[in-house]
DNA sequence: TCAAAAGTGTTAAGTTTACACCCATGA
DNA sequence: TCATGGGTGTAAACTTAACACTTTTGA
């Protein structure tokens, strides 16, 4: 190791994952309310700082998994921010990333411990620090991909009717979408299969259950929703 | 300041500046060809340190000032690059930020005094470290910004051609455009606003010279290019 | 038998693309 | 006078949006 940038000042590297589930039609966030400092009491996001010999990346997967115990988590990043009085328990610089899970999946246990809890994304309270723009950032990110890849999946059990599909999108872009063309852009695109499952749950009649095909999706890389 | 975050360590926080300008209807980036360590020789981008008590969005306003003399760039986060060996003379973590500049306007003493160069972006040579994926990921992220916001006049001088600015387009998308739909787009938003000047150094006829009027874009809110 | 969600096509409106000629001027 | 870039409109192709009724079945 060199000291070619021993001049300059060092800083903690903070983590804050914004954590979309989807469950009742809504969006929500797995959000801490806080049992210790600082802002004991108040709502955040969940976080955690980057270790050495840690990548940023791999940081943000750790933080994910010290909550929800999740592997394998579709996250992104939102980016860094870097306000010099953001955090006022001491300068640190944050890398945020949005995850989403599957809400059916995660370790209710960890999640106890740590006093979080599933939030409505339409009724967030306010949140510590600059994480209400994390958020805003996370949500129009989030939007925006999932319009032209498929990544909402990840918000939704393997086996889904296109009911339920259609209400994630709803929810995702915030406003209702016609049923009969949703289903023609579901047809049109090969990456969506029909299995010989019926969901009976959500219905007297039963809807079919689809589930995602990634191997069409590779082929065709077409997707839009 | 209290020490709760004093058990985590601590990284150096790095700032790359992706700068864009545009000359000779094609896009450039300005250059370091480094004559100091590490990577002496090879080419980078121009970047720096965060330092005590700034923040990283100003902190990458230094350094781009510092190769450039410019103020109130025009300047977009990319994002946080975190992997453990990006850079080979130490732990860094470094945010990158594009920038657009007028080619006509920045400090060519400061400059040379760095060493740095306008590459054509079709011809960039090899970049030091993660550089190369710095300016990939601000590229795509550019030319959507550039698509819906009114952006681009940042790479342009005050006033200019109708045909200067079909030409950046197409630079920004890399691929050529119709005069007639070009134009009628212009033509729809009410942002670009005809001057009674005449450009006579591009053709014998003269072109008028537009400019772009904020004051009717905040008013709309529309830009599709 | 009826309430409740599943499933299914067509048409109009709007947007995007393709395309060719005249104009003004300086050399 | 002619070579050069400046300036202009229309029609076809495609995409998006609007819209209503029949089916199935458990309660």
């Amino acid at each position: 190791m060199n000291n070619y940038y021993s001049s300059n000042p060092r800083f903690y590297v903070g983590i804050d994952c914004i954590i979309f589930g989807f469950s009742d039609d809504e969006l929500h966030l797995l959000l801490l309310k806080r049992n210790f400092e600082p802002a004991r009491g108040e709502w955040s996001l969940m976080g955690g700082f980057v270790q050495e010999g840690e990548s940023v990346d791999d940081a943000a997967k750790r933080v994910l998994a010290e909550l929800t115990g999740l592997d394998h988590v579709y996250m992104e990043q939102v980016g860094a921010f870097g306000d010099v009085h953001r955090d006022p328990g001491g300068r640190v610089v944050s890398v945020a990333y949005y995850a989403l899970v599957n809400v059916k999946e995660y370790d209710r246990e960890l999640v106890q411990r740590h006093n979080a809890f599933w939030v409505n994304i339409n009724e967030l309270p306010p949140l510590i620090f600059d994480h209400q723009e994390m958020v805003s950032q996370a949500r129009v990110l989030m939007k925006r991909k999932a319009s032209t890849e498929p990544i909402g999946f990840n918000l939704l059990p393997k086996l889904f009717t296109l009911t339920q599909l259609q209400s994630l999108y709803e929810a995702i872009y915030g406003e209702p979408l016609d049923k009969r063309n949703f289903r023609k852009r579901i047809a049109e695109m090969n990456c969506i299969e029909k299995t010989d499952k019926i969901d009976k749950t959500g219905s007297k009649r039963g809807a079919a259950l689809y589930c995602f095909n990634d191997n069409a999706y590779r082929k065709t890389q077409k997707f839009k929703l």
